[in-house]
DNA sequence: CTGAAAGCGCTTACAG
DNA sequence: CTGAAAGCGCTTACAG
């Protein structure tokens, strides 16, 4: 049944000429060629059906024009990620081949990896973090460019650049902006797991209560996964309890969603008692009540830089920064975060 | 800088052997081989760092080892399947490309359908609703097995299977355990814009209606984005605001959501006056508050039967389901769907 | 047990 | 403007 598929030598013989013209024709070189051939190509191949061997023509031309992208997960913020990305590299004729290392699994990321290598793909795309040592050698002496994305303090010379989002920056508004609504304490609830992107948001929080904060008491609490029950009891618990409105900045939108619940399960007001602020504008920062207040991430420019930082290795185009005040000169990029309140909507409160 | 990478040229020169042997060796085949030749082959491989090509060696066994799957998106419910469809496909020695048709678009998922299919793709996934006629009969033309997920009333020879998640069985469910929950009236909010896949939900509906809902009154709304707030007002307005508790399924989690939010925004009390069901078991029914009733999805069950029912016909591999009952001989597969009650937590209200 | 040779489907100088 | 030929890196009968 799978018929064996049309090829250009098919092609070359229904039209009567050589396979190489057959190969000029199908891919408009600068080569210049008869009206006619074009016309007669072009017409049986269409006949026939013919479809481009793809692996074939990479094979030849040694290169793939497939470029591979590894992330943490398919869920939440990477899963957009990877959308932009993938549509981005398609503009550009490339195909992207996108991995989840399941949650940073090492093993995981290492298997995508090497297979990524072996179908020789053009370029990289990993996440900064989750790379182990043993991942990035391979990569690196393979000759295969490396663009890292939310990777703080690599070596400048294992990669062509790392594309981060600005969690420190972001969480210093929020801070700002909490300290602004009249909060009288402050506290951030990071998940220690998640590494350095969680270490970036801290530092800005710590920041944020430096340049903002006067003298608020200022709490540092950790969720791991579901606990935002315990770490609203601890806030109660606490000093802060009595100086309220309490300001919380939290991980993600989604932590913040179930602290917020914690929150209002245990009869606090929001936003009046407590005020939280999310980051990544989730939607469902938006479908939760009282909507949460978030920081919003640029993925298109993230994307956008990430692919052009690569193309500007792999084809000649010189790459220009979109905006031109990111370009630190350095390799390590910052994406901005904008702040997005929803404070307007009415407070909540338990009945029973 | 980007030196040419080793082939097995190198190694059979440098190992004093033929290309051939090499090939032998690297690959374990059935093939006879001296226990010195093996050991020579494999330590010059590893010390010149050799890496297969896989392009390169899928030209020659004429089969990619590739699978495509076309999802409509990469967020919620499918970024989830998508991610357990590769790890399986990984699993049976397969790579996985992975695209989004950028929710339903057409040329969207025309131009990936061509892509993967000049790419040789061994086989295609691809949402059965979104599937146009034209890329459909492109796949079937070019002889490449097509199983379909979520794809309800298909001719049979199209695809290999349909591998349906029960939506129907599982909104009849909801709707029993509503009725059982001692609501007093009903309501379905979906999405028409998802047509089947809101079809089948809306048949379960109707059918747990007619089975449990005695003559309850019922309301069918539609939610288009973010209009929650406005399904909320027309059920209050309406005379089912009267016969309190209200049950209302909602088309997904999100959605119930938002309804909820609306619903609070209100005043109305959940779950003592509006019980709510959504559909996903999306993490954020947990996260919220109250938490949401909700339908579980066996995505890895669903992805096992879809790769299943591929292999079956790529290798050998005769494929036996996981559940006998669920052979229902068709090539119609309902994969059953799981009410998980949330009921717990206490009833909520706005303050001002 | 090992190797020479043909072949996978295309591309790309190069010669005409 | 067109085509013969070499080559991309591997696999696979087949002969020895």
């Amino acid at each position: 049944m799978s018929k064996r598929s049309v090829t250009i030598v098919d092609i070359a013989e229904a039209a009567g000429v050589s396979i190489a013209t057959v190969s000029n024709v199908l891919n408009r070189r600068n080569v210049p060629m008869s009206e006619e051939t074009i016309r007669k190509v072009e017409d049986t191949a269409k006949q026939l059906g013919y479809r481009r061997n793809v692996m074939a023509a990479n094979l030849s031309r040694q290169k793939s024009y497939e470029l591979g992208l590894i992330v943490p997960s398919f869920t939440g913020y990477y899963g957009q990620f990877a959308e932009e990305m993938e549509r981005k590299a398609n503009e550009h004729g490339y195909h992207m081949s996108v991995f989840s290392a399941g949650g940073m699994k090492p093993e995981m990321e290492k298997r995508h990896l090497e297979m990524l290598l072996s179908r020789r793909v053009d370029g990289l795309f990993c996440h900064g973090l989750a790379m182990s040592h043993e991942s990035t050698r391979a990569v690196v002496s393979d000759g295969t460019p490396l663009v890292l994305f939310n990777g703080w303090g690599w070596p400048a010379d294992i990669a062509l650049a790392a594309v981060n989002l600005d969690f420190a920056g972001g969480s210093l508004e929020a801070v700002r902006h909490l300290v602004q609504q009249g909060c009288q304490s402050l506290v951030y609830v990071g998940r220690s797991k998640a590494l350095e992107v969680n270490g970036q948001r801290l530092a800005g929080f710590k920041k944020g209560v430096e340049q903002y904060g006067g003298d608020l008491p200022v709490m540092l609490l950790d969720i791991t996964d579901c606990a935002a029950d315990r770490i609203v009891d601890e806030v109660i618990r606490s000093s802060l309890h009595e100086t309220q409105p309490i300001g919380i900045l939290v991980f993600d939108d989604y932590a913040a969603l179930s602290v917020m619940s914690a929150a209002l399960k245990r009869g606090l007001r929001v936003p009046d008692q407590v005020k939280i602020s999310g980051i990544n504008n989730d939607p469902l920062s938006t479908a939760c009540y009282p909507a949460l207040t978030t920081l919003d991430i640029a993925y298109d420019l993230q994307a956008d830089i990430a692919i052009g930082k690569m193309l500007e290795r792999l084809e000649e185009k010189p790459f220009h920064m979109p905006d031109a005040s990111m370009d630190t000169g350095g390799q390590e990029i910052h994406i901005p975060m904008k702040l997005i309140q929803r404070e307007s909507s009415g407070a909540n409160v338990p009945t029973l």
